[in-house]
DNA sequence: AGAATCATGTAAGGGGTTACATGATTCG
DNA sequence: CGAATCATGTAACCCCTTACATGATTCT
C-alpha cells in the first residue's frame, strides 16, 4: 500500500476546514499538531508541491497590489476520499500510534466528524489482537533477549490499551460538542 | 552530541567480542538483535566504510588463496570507548528506548559486562524525572488534545517502568552466569 | 547440475533536516 | 528605525531502503 509518506495526511487535515496559504498551514498544524507531528516550512512546500502533482490539492495564486502574492491551497475530491479513508483506519503499525493515531482523533473533533468512537474501538481491536499474537510468541521464545524484547512489546501495549480505554475514548465521546 | 548514527553502536557492539568480517557481522546482528535492530547489508558496508575513516575500527584485507579475499574488522581503542560509554549511558530521548535500550541490554549480557544493574537503575530514574514533569504539564494543560497527547505519553511510560522493574531487572540479574 | 549461502559492494531514490535566500509588512 | 512576523521557497546533506551486480563455494 506503500503508504509511507503520512505526514502528507496531515496537510490534507489542514485543508478538510477550508483552503489555506502555506503559511496559514504550518500555523494550523503547530497550533494543533504542535508536540506530535512537526513539519518544517521546506518539507510543507515540498509535500505540497507533490500533492498538487498528484491532484489531491489545487492551488491558485493570489496576487494582492499591496503584498506579494499568496498561493492558496484547497483539497479536492481526491484527496478528500484519499483524507477520509485514513483518517477512519486504525492504524496497523503499531509504532504510528504515537503520531498517526493521535493525529486521527485530533482531526475528528477538530472537523467535528463522526466516527472517532467506532475507530477507537477497531483501535481496541487491532491491538489486542496483536496481544494475543504476542502472548503466543513469548510463549513459545526460549532466547532470553527475544523474550525480554517482546515483554516489551507487551508493556507498551498494555499501556496503550488503559490509555484507548481511558482517555481516548472521552476525548472522542465529547467530539459533537466541542467544535471550537 | 550529534548522536544520531545510534546503528553505528551496533556495529562497534557486534566487533566487542572480536576481530569479524561484514558478513559474520550481519549475521551476528540478525541472529542476536534480530527482531529489534535490522541492519541492511548495504548500510552495514556503508557504516563499515565510515567508521574505519573516523579510525573506531580497523579493516585489514586477508587474501586468501581459494576464497575472494575477506575484509576482516576488529574494534580500535577510541571505538572501544565510544562504545561503552554509549552503552553506560541511560536513553535520554525517550522514543530510542525501544530500540537503543533493548540493544544495550543485549550486549550487557553478551559481553558478560557489568553495569547492567546500574544502567537500568539509571533508566528507571530518568524516566521516573520525565514522568515527573510529565505529570505537572497535564495539571496545567487546558486544551483536551493536547492533555490528550500528554496522557498517551504517561501511559506509554508506565509501561515501560513496569517493564524495566519486572523484565529487564532480572534480565540483567543473572547477566554474569549466562555468557553462552 | 542447480540451489543455497558466502562475501562485498554500488546506484538510485525516498523522506526528512538544517541552513540559507529573499523580500515585504507590521509592531514597538 | 529596527525587530518580529508574514510568506515562499532552494540547496545540501543525512540516514536508510530497495534493487542490482558479481562471483566463488558448499550443499543436495
Amino acid at each position: 500500500m506503500k503508504d509511507k509518506p503520512a505526514t502528507e495526511y496531515a496537510l490534507l487535515g489542514a485543508l478538510m476546514s477550508g483552503p489555506k496559504h502555506g503559511y496559514d498551514m504550518m500555523q494550523y498544524l503547530e497550533e494543533a499538531l504542535g508536540p506530535t507531528w512537526r513539519v518544517s516550512t521546506s518539507q510543507l512546500y515540498a509535500l505540497l508541491k507533490r500533492l498538487d502533482k498528484e491532484d489531491l490539492v489545487a492551488s491558485a495564486m493570489k496576487t494582492q497590489e499591496t503584498r506579494p502574492s499568496k498561493r492558496v491551497f484547497s483539497i479536492r475530491p481526491l484527496g478528500k476520499r484519499r483524507f477520509l479513508k485514513w483518517l477512519n483506519r486504525p492504524t496497523d503499525h503499531v509504532r504510528d500510534l504515537r503520531i498517526e493515531f493521535l493525529a486521527k482523533l485530533f482531526f475528528f473533533r477538530d472537523l467535528g466528524l463522526d466516527g472517532g468512537p467506532s475507530l477507537v474501538e477497531a483501535q481496541v481491536a487491532l491491538l489486542k489482537e496483536v496481544k494475543k499474537t504476542l502472548k503466543d510468541k513469548i510463549a513459545s521464545e526460549k532466547t532470553p533477549y527475544k523474550r525480554l524484547v517482546y515483554r516489551f512489546r507487551m508493556c507498551t501495549l498494555e499501556g496503550w490499551l488503559t490509555w484507548l480505554k481511558q482517555d481516548a475514548w472521552s476525548f472522542v465521546e465529547q467530539e459533537r460538542q466541542a467544535v471550537r
